[in-house]
DNA sequence: AAATAAATTTAGAGTTATCAAAATTTAAAT
DNA sequence: ATTTAAATTTTGATAACTCTAAATTTATTT
């Protein structure tokens, strides 16, 4: 059985190597968890010996099969209540994280089992990102910033980068939800700021917002 | 802010104070949240440095006002979180209680008032017992334990006083449920078990079964 | 190739909660 | 009123996690 603190270890480990596709580094980990690199390496010693992550010194991290499987059930879980809030409890997209992190460390496999029926099986939180099956399964379908496109391309928004709630709530102001086209009309070579189609209508988006804009592309 | 240790604390003292109608000794408690006498006595000085319960040497503790109305949140939490449990999810009543233990130390006020809301403003848990509204108001209707009733007498089952999933396990078996009618129809003197009519057929229980049924007389 | 900078680990110490066993106080029995 | 028993508190030690600051290793400049 794991504590609060080493499940969220693990999770942080798995987001950052996705992002990095690489080994995790010690300072990566400190930053993503708010602590401070010294706790990290302590913690890192004790899930290596649990196995569920290898480590050579100096050298960073990577998650083991166990360890994977043991983030991927958290995130699972995580993704499962956030869609119960949203859907089931009238939350706003961007209300509902911090409470999930709460609720993905609650023990029982019953419940998780209970809830994904209740909520239909939902394959996607309300973020766009995918929710893990029950043995592990991710279906991570090639995601697109928008901010690495040229003019005249784009596709279908289908997840945001960053679940922070300003920045949700400001999608919010600006009409942008998952599940509409979306395309890149013009890019300011000044500040890297573009002017979209968002569903017919014309907006203009900063740089960091289009970073966070994340598309399937359509063919 | 309390961490999840001393809610724990609270909600056991809270409980015990009902049952004894006095001050709640250290052993009482040791003994309700399974650990030693020394722990208790530690919590003790902490709880009351914060001024949550009162208590002077060796002479047991009170919740205070502040300390109550605490505990009395974590009830409204976990008896919320059960309905939730048996209506939403399908839950037995008897796998319910475990999960709610976890359930009712996450942290929203926002989070307990729709859960409220979705759940349609119950009064009472799966097992009979009333739910504190948002005040910590708690609507106790006076409850006899069957045990306590001499042949002939009876009322209306409203709660079980023990949550554990054995014993509703067994009351399943025997097709006692809570909001029927019930009435003693005869006491063994040789170890007080009853037979009693509930719902219209006859029974007999044992006076340890006995002990946790409770109703409201009927007038 | 040295020197400097950055990243990582180690060392030492603090917090919260736990336990077993000893010491103290209160309650019960003789 | 003593003695004995029971309940409670204190003491000393441990576990999990945290921090700051010093020491070490690796990476980057010059
Ligand atoms: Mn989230
Ligand atoms: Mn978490
Ligand atoms: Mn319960
Ligand atoms: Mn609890």
């Amino acid at each position: 059985m794991l504590t609060f603190v080493e499940e969220n270890y693990l999770k942080a480990i798995y987001h950052l190597s996705i992002e990095s596709n690489d080994k995790v580094t010690t300072n990566s980990i400190a930053a993503q968890i708010q602590t401070t690199p010294g706790s990290v390496t302590e913690m890192i010693k004790k899930l290596s010996t649990k196995k569920l992550i290898k480590h050579e010194k100096y050298q960073g991290v990577i998650l083991t099969e166990e360890g994977k499987k043991v983030a991927l059930g958290i995130i699972r879980k995580h993704r499962l209540w956030e869609v119960f809030l949203v859907n089931k409890l009238a939350f706003a997209w961007d209300e509902v994280h911090e409470i999930a992190e709460q609720l993905e460390h609650i023990q029982s496999d019953k419940l998780i089992e209970k809830l994904d029926k209740f909520l239909g099986h939902p394959t996607t939180d309300p973020h766009g990102d995918p929710i893990p099956d029950v043995n592990g399964k991710i279906k991570q379908l090639k995601k697109y910033s928008i901010s690495e496109l040229g003019i005249g391309e784009g596709g279908i928004l289908i997840a945001v980068k960053k679940s922070n709630p300003e920045l949700l709530r400001y999608l919010d102001k600006l009409g942008i939800v998952i599940g509409e086209k979306i395309k890149v009309m013009d890019i300011i070579e000044f500040d890297g700021s573009m002017q979209i189609n968002f569903n017919k209508k014309l907006l203009i988006i900063s740089s960091e917002i289009a970073k966070n804009l994340l598309i399937q592309k359509a063919y």
